[in-house]
DNA sequence: CATGAATGAGAGTTCATTCAT
DNA sequence: GATGAATGAACTCTCATTCAT
């Protein structure tokens, strides 16, 4: 494949990651691709043969996207509470950005398809989101920052408790107040009181 | 319609209800409910014209039946701890019982319709099951049994971790030992230990 | 059939009439009457078996009281003129009575039904009328008040354009005044003027 | 969409005609049209979306031949009464033309589609013909073949005739003799004796 | 590489007609 | 007589997928 459609499959990747924000997983049709790319029929399957396929690569584009920020916006000599209140604050603010996400999408998705689990995007981002809580658990106590008895089950309970808020908010709908009010609960429960 | 066409209504509301836990809600066709009952393509719209009426019946029946399980199951007597490791116990099950149940169907039917708050099943059963566990906690902070400064918070913060539970078992796949660890973790923030 | 059926038979065919009046001929299903009738499905069969068959039936009983209305309702001692101008008087009301009129649906009817001449309703009325006009015509003619040299080919020419007014009424719209103009138009030519 | 595909929707469009002579308008299923053109069910849609677009396409269609038609075939130098004879021959040849005409089609089609009058082709076809006629009687007047002493009168009354005899060829059925009769009288009315 | 016309399978929906009660 | 549940044929419309150009 030239470098051209290089590109081109990028573009359609790009442009079929809106689709998927915009209509969930299994709504969308090779024609809406299509339609939004503004590209031939036949043009759309000389590079993917499915939505599956497609959503496929859209989840790893996310994937690599959303390792690069992991891994660059650590700010180094900060606080490990205020590490993982910003790191609170950044599940809140993608929980309540109700559209434009691929939320839905991707649950859609591996609703119906039992991927292995180290495909499994779902799965790695969970793991890799303990890991870090634990890690800044461990630091924020070591500090004295931080109260916590068992890091990794702490880790884990605040990662399925944001799993619970996040699909909270695609099916009953929640409240920016009530976000607030779990991870103050959360919180309340590891900082040291003076 | 007479007598005759309710046990039918019901007949294929059962029917449906399988369907939909076997493919989830935007899958199902007309035509795979009619082919389950085995009926024909007509008769199936003498009762109902979308599936989205036919889903939102099964929900309504599905409620009903959750209803009366709830009243009647609680033992009188018993120790509020207990109660809670019963209800908990009761949610894992659920949790666990992978086919053969209509969370995903349920999820991807409020992914696309939003409906209001009071019609909507997943938050009355949240909130439901947030009262319920906020009384034990309260009967179990008076009795000794437990400890828990904010019950409601704690019984939101249990709730949003069993919600967080359900998806993954969906999604990333969970197996036992996972909500027992979890479940375990909730449990000893709680219980007064000697 | 018994009295009582009778009386039930004629009542589809009255309600049945007010749905062709709003539908026409082709758009009416056996649904449609049975609805408006609020009978059963298998109630109708009993008395008739298509739209076509109900359709004969109300032609049938428009044309019996079709006739008794022209026997009666001739002044006996009027002016010829006067009641040629009653006459296309009586013809404009019910070119302008735009709905609540079978006309269209008896178009529709015999653009699909060729039926033999006797059993034309369109024909034998057309015929009826024709001859009307022409005796009205001879008598105006002897009486002095009326000029016309070819009574029946006036007689004709008149109901042509009568046809004329009343398809155009339901396919491009008249007005009373375009009406008014064919009228005066016609009487015109045939008043003798002092 | 290509230059091949304007000589596909033309094909179609011829074809469609043909149905809509054979069957009129109501009667005509995309499914008629796909059959007749011995295309796909899907390849229709890519050019109309529903009967009635084709129809009205057909109809642009025949308005623009029928145009080309009255512009062509005027003879220069023929006497007034010689043309108005002609046209009125032409139009006994529609009127007997049975079959293979879109008359029926095009009635039905106003029947329930009451469209604003620049677009009813019905009438702008009738306002066209009126004042040809006009035109043509001021002709004859003035070169003394014919009488009349309001032209425009009589020329909506010929149309009207014309009208009446039209429907009536579709109604009851109207033979040779009877449009021959028709014709002459109007002609005779008009004629200058000598 | 790219196009877009074409196909055909399949979903939704409506009704004429029948038939057990 | 009367009911209305049930059937199945027919129609509309949409897409995934192919293929000649």
């Amino acid at each position: 494949m030239g470098e051209k459609s290089v590109q081109k499959k990028q573009f359609i990747l790009e442009t079929a990651k809106n689709v998927f924000m915009e209509k969930g997983y299994k709504e969308v049709t090779m024609k809406d691709i299509v339609d939004a790319c503004e590209i031939s029929r036949g043009g759309l399957y000389l590079y993917f043969n499915s939505t599956k396929e497609i959503f496929l690569e859209v989840l790893k584009m996310e994937q690599d996207e959303t390792d690069d920020v992991f891994g660059s916006s650590v700010p180094d000599n900060a606080a490990a509470s205020d590490i993982l209140a910003l790191f609170l604050k950044e599940q809140k603010k993608e929980l309540l950005r109700k559209k434009s996400s691929l939320t839905v999408a991707i649950y859609e998705f591996f609703f119906q398809n039992k991927v292995p689990k180290k495909d499994n995007i779902i799965r790695s981002q969970f793991d890799t989101a303990v890991k870090i809580i634990e890690h800044l658990l461990d630091e924020g106590v070591k500090n004295g920052e931080l109260y916590c008895e068992d890091s990794l089950g702490t880790a884990r309970n605040i990662m399925f408790v944001i799993e619970g808020l996040k699909i909270s908010a695609q099916t009953m709908g929640i409240t920016e107040e009530m976000v607030n009010r779990e991870l103050l609960y959360i919180m309340r429960g590891l900082v040291v009181e003076e």
